[in-house]
DNA sequence: AAATAGCGCTTTTTT
DNA sequence: AGCGCTATTT
């Protein structure tokens, strides 16, 4: 046996060496799972398996990336031609080069869930329905979405009963419908969805054989962690790819399944004994993570549940302190409290910042958090707050990119086309976008052939649109001979929107937003620098021009797909970490605080109704228990800001089901009113202290009361306008090129060019030092000056 | 056409 | 409380 695996337990060991055939392997929170999977790998390379005919699946890229690292450590740099990583990554590449067979090409766009949105609700628009809010863009996508997730077309999805019946009992029987107009759209667009990436994958695999047959052989050995999260679309996929050589290997944990929400199946787990009746199972079941406390804790807790895989986790380790509870009045002395007893534990004990974390339900909670760790001065990081691709400004400028490396995006189109403003407004775009949807188009056909769709535009509009597909078509046909960063930098010069951005200077958000902007284009400069930075995946299928540089759709392939990159120099950084929990898994720290343990708010209030959405939370709350390693503090709120006004707050059932010998319950818990059993005038306000850390003067003063119901009543006097009586025709004629004139409020400015006539007569007009304005005159007060 | 004011709506988690 | 969308204003 080889050495390498001696470094591994026993039972992990076992599961290492078994590699053929097919292996699932139960890893309890904490017990080497990572691990266990890298050795593996390993030794499946050191056995002299091609790296090449490995294929990995993780839940993030960051996942396969460290995992991929710790192989070659192990192993030597040949393990950089390990397939590794995401589902939707490796898949999306796989998906490019074979995009010809399934009528795509092969720099389809990816739409994220705001394109998807935005299509939903267009369509939603067009179909001019009675109610439109039954049809919340939101909820038909994850209809869209869980049908996907189990390869249910359209037709599939309109001929289910139960599915026909689920959406009539909510009002909303025509989702099927715009479930077809949905995906008529995006292929229209040549773009797919995250869900398509693995439907069409599917696809590809049913309908060309040979297709099949050439991944079998390449991916001999397939391993998937995480598998308690795979979805009916990815197990099918896994199925398939898997069928020649059964080698096999899945890792999960049960008890850790967070995401059945997005349609991960549970069952797969299940089901996979019964897919391979001849597996080999294996359960790591010796946590290394966390104290004796907190392991049985989080036993404790996850007895409840009744769905689950018999398996008894346990601990060598100390036994540890008791998880403590702390309550606060609002959840801005919670933040205080937290804040208060990191920074003790930082100064007293010399504990480093980046030994904690703070882990909570909904992002919506990280922003009273963070006040309070900056009021105390605790340097923090955000996991995934708002990504930095989510900013506008960044999906503006993607949003140019996407469509040099695809015209046919018509997403991306809408966004820009009259971004900095060129003068092609609504009422232009709406002609273009019924055009296009009637013929069953992308926009961009429309606009390539204007004149024969006859839409009466006027001929500045036509001037102006034909200048606009110049300009996208002169860029995309630098695709091939120029690199993305050169290309990026070019068309971010040419949209003009950093010059947008900088007109307002005044704006101390509009300097961020240019910086963003520099900041993203030196991302595309490093990835056109570093030829490893993305090397999980590209060595195979080569790219059309495997050649010297780096293409822009190369690029845009893998930002969509990006998980939260986190930056070396952060990991460094001694910093308190902030996530939800969600985001937590798989991390682990020393001292972890859980807060906003209150009834509908964890449990969420939605899941309150079926007890596998429940199940499901109370897995959320293992997860974020077993994240601690040495201690864990729980923490609640009474009142808490809601919706704009204070809410009334019960503690977590959760918190109840951790038996009692677990942990220490806040001190002179029983002198404390309960805040319900307050007078009323007290409920809610803010300032009145409840909690016993903030009587010993540990934490700040809750927030003053705010007077803002003390608007000016008599706010009708301000809305008292002067005539606004329209231009006459004379006045309008009147005004030419070439004339100074006088506005309100933009000052004295040059007429630049005039358009139209009668009331729909405009002009353009340079104001100075305010720029270029269009003033359709018959509204916009100018006089005459000269 | 573009800027602004007011309104209603939402708010779980994310590849 | 914050946001995007609609209606209104210029």
């Amino acid at each position: 046996m080889s050495e390498l695996l001696d470094q591994l337990n026993e039972p992990q060991r076992e599961a290492a060496a078994c590699t053929e055939g097919p292996v699932m392997i139960i890893a309890g929170a904490g017990s080497g799972k990572t691990r266990t999977l890298t050795y593996r790998i390993a030794h499946l390379i050191e056995l002299g398996v091609d790296p090449f005919s490995i294929l990995a699946l993780t839940f993030t890229n960051k996942a396969a990336a460290e995992m991929k690292e710790r192989i070659m450590k192990l192993v030597g740099s040949e393990a950089r031609n390990i397939w590794m990583g995401t589902f939707h990554s490796v898949f999306a590449r796989i998906l490019r080069s074979e995009a010809q067979k399934l009528g795509y090409i092969n720099t389809f766009t990816i739409y994220d869930n705001d394109d998807s949105k935005s299509v939903i609700k267009q369509i939603v628009k067009d179909l001019k329905l009675d109610d439109p809010k039954k049809y919340s863009p939101g909820t038909v996508l994850n209809r869209i979405s869980m049908a996907k997730s189990n390869l249910l077309g359209p037709e599939d999805y309109m001929n289910n009963p139960e599915i026909q019946q689920t959406d009539n009992d909510a009002q909303r029987p025509l989702i099927g419908e715009i479930y077809k107009m949905y995906n008529q759209r995006l292929r229209n667009a040549m773009a797919m969805d995250f869900d398509d990436l693995l439907f069409n994958m599917n696809v590809l695999l049913r309908d060309f054989p040979d297709v099949l047959l050439k991944y079998q052989n390449r991916f001999k050995y397939i391993m998937v962690d995480e598998y308690q999260d795979t979805n009916f679309s990815q197990y099918c996929i896994v199925k398939k790819l898997a069928a020649r050589y059964q080698n096999i290997c899945v890792v999960g944990d049960d008890a850790q399944s967070i995401y059945a929400f997005r349609g991960a199946n549970i069952q797969n787990i299940f089901n996979f004994r019964r897919d391979y009746p001849n597996l080999n199972l294996f359960k790591l079941e010796q946590n290394y993570r966390s104290t004796k406390m907190i392991v049985d804790a989080a036993n404790s807790i996850i007895a409840k549940n009744v769905e689950q895989i018999e398996k008894e986790i346990w601990t060598d380790n100390a036994v540890g302190n008791l998880i403590r509870l702390l309550r606060a009045a609002d959840e801005r002395e919670e933040g205080n409290l937290v804040a208060d007893s990191i920074q003790k534990a930082h100064i007293g004990e010399g504990l480093p910042y980046k030994s904690f974390a703070i882990l909570y339900r909904t992002n919506v909670q990280s922003r009273a958090i963070e006040e309070a760790l900056r009021r105390a001065d605790i340097p923090y990081r955000i996991y995934q707050g708002i990504s930095f691709y989510g900013r506008k400004e960044i999906k503006d400028v993607l949003a140019y990119l996407r469509l040099v490396v695809n015209n046919y995006d018509d997403e991306s189109l809408i966004r820009i086309i009259n971004y900095p403003a060129r003068g092609i407004g609504n009422t232009t775009l709406d002609r273009i976008r019924v055009a296009a949807a009637d013929n069953d188009v992308a926009i961009w056909t429309v606009l390539e052939n204007l004149p024969s769709f006859g839409l009466g535009l006027s001929s500045g509009t036509l001037q102006r649109i034909t200048d606009f597909v110049m300009m996208i078509k002169l860029f995309s046909s630098m695709l091939q001979t120029t690199n993305a960063y050169d290309l990026a930098k070019q068309v971010v010069y040419a949209s003009r929107i950093i010059a947008l951005l900088e007109e307002d200077k005044d704006d101390p958000d509009n300097r961020e937003r240019v910086e963003n902007i520099k900041e993203m284009l030196n991302g595309v400069k490093e990835f056109c620098e570093k030829d490893d930075q993305f090397s999980e995946i590209e060595n195979e299928l080569p790219h059309p021009d495997n050649s010297q540089f780096k293409t822009l759709d190369q690029f845009l392939q893998q930002v969509l797909l990006l998980t939260s990159e986190d930056k070396d120099d952060d990991k460094e950084s001694d910093k308190v970490s902030m996530m939800t929990i969600h985001a937590a898994k798989g991390l682990e720290f020393p001292y972890v605080y859980v807060m906003g343990l209150e009834e509908n708010l964890f449990p969420s209030s939605l899941s309150l109704f079926s007890r596998q959405e429940l199940e499901e939370e109370r897995r959320l709350f293992y997860v974020a228990v077993t994240r601690a390693e040495k201690q864990l503090v729980l923490s609640y709120a009474l009142t808490r800001y809601q919706y704009g006004k204070s809410s009334c707050q019960e503690m977590s059932r959760f918190v109840e089901e951790i038996d009692s010998k677990y942990i220490e319950l806040p001190r002179r818990q029983k002198s404390f009113p309960n805040v319900g059993e307050l007078p009323r005038a007290f409920q809610g306000v803010k300032g009145i202290k409840f909690s016993p850390e903030a009587e010993q003067g540990f934490a700040q003063p809750a927030s003053q009361p705010k007077s803002k119901n003390l608007k000016p009543i008599a706010k009708a006097s301000a809305t008292h306008k002067g005539p606004t009586a329209q231009n006459t025709a004379e006045t309008i004629n009147a005004i030419q090129p070439g004339m100074t004139v006088r506005h309100d409020k933009f000052g004295t400015g040059k007429v630049l060019s005039c358009e139209g006539a009668g009331k729909d007569r405009k002009a353009v007009v340079f104001f100075e030092g305010i720029g270029q304005k269009t003033l359709l005159l018959a509204f916009a007060k100018l006089i005459i000056i000269e």
